[in-house]
DNA sequence: CTGAATCCTTGACGATACTG
DNA sequence: CAGTATCGTCAAGGATTCAG
């Protein structure tokens, strides 16, 4: 059973349990990464988000995976290799992803700011 | 200029910035039922946000209205009367909203959760 | 390369009471 | 009715260092 966290409490609303699933500081964008790059590994993850510390990274992966969302392969080498791939339960919120990505741009675009291009690796 | 909260920072990924706005307890679903009631009052509001303090949701209702999501009009008569409603900014999340409802339904179903009906008032 | 350990800051959110 | 005021908690997230 996947550990909760603080924020999932008794009424069941849709929308709030939606939002508590992505929410944390970097897991929408991690989701999109995965969607667009497929699999990914942990530094190739962490490149592409500046002002993300390991310590975060893997916190937020976790979560991720504890919440099915993700799977993480670990593969016994030297030097270690993990990788990370959507579930096909994350699979499933990728219209959600790329709504919000699209929204989010033209919101940017209407206060003058160029959203980064949120291309793949 | 709206008061920027701490988690705008620099790079301006367009998911980020989404999960930013729609972030904070309730703003999705206090967003939601504007959407499908159209305009309603603080009181209304909260009836519909149980376990949400009268303090919390104002909170969430000013970063909104700082956000350009909704307008907040006071009517000068006794007892009191403020009537919240979507700008056209607020509008246009609508089809996030709705999809992360559908998505969100899909989800607690799927761990045998029925979700509680968000209809109209 | 992929983290874990430790320590710390801060702000989101809660509880309760009160008011024009 | 629609909030404010005050006080408090707690966990998310940050910084830095170390390790298999």
């Amino acid at each position: 059973m996947p550990k909760r966290r603080s924020y999932d409490e008794a009424p069941p609303c849709a929308i709030v349990a939606t939002l508590n699933l992505i929410n944390g500081r970097w897991k929408g964008v991690i989701l999109y990464y995965l969607t667009v790059n497929g699999t990914m590994r942990f530094n190739e993850l962490h490149r592409h988000l500046p002002g993300c510390t390991p310590r975060l990274l893997t916190k937020q992966l976790r979560e991720l995976e504890d919440d099915c969302f993700i799977t993480r392969t670990v593969y016994a080498v030297v030097p270690p290799k993990v990788e990370y791939a959507l579930t096909e339960e994350g699979r499933s919120i990728a219209p959600i992803l790329m709504q919000m990505n699209d929204w989010g741009a033209r919101w940017l675009q209407r206060r003058g700011l160029r959203p980064q291009s949120n291309e793949a690796a």
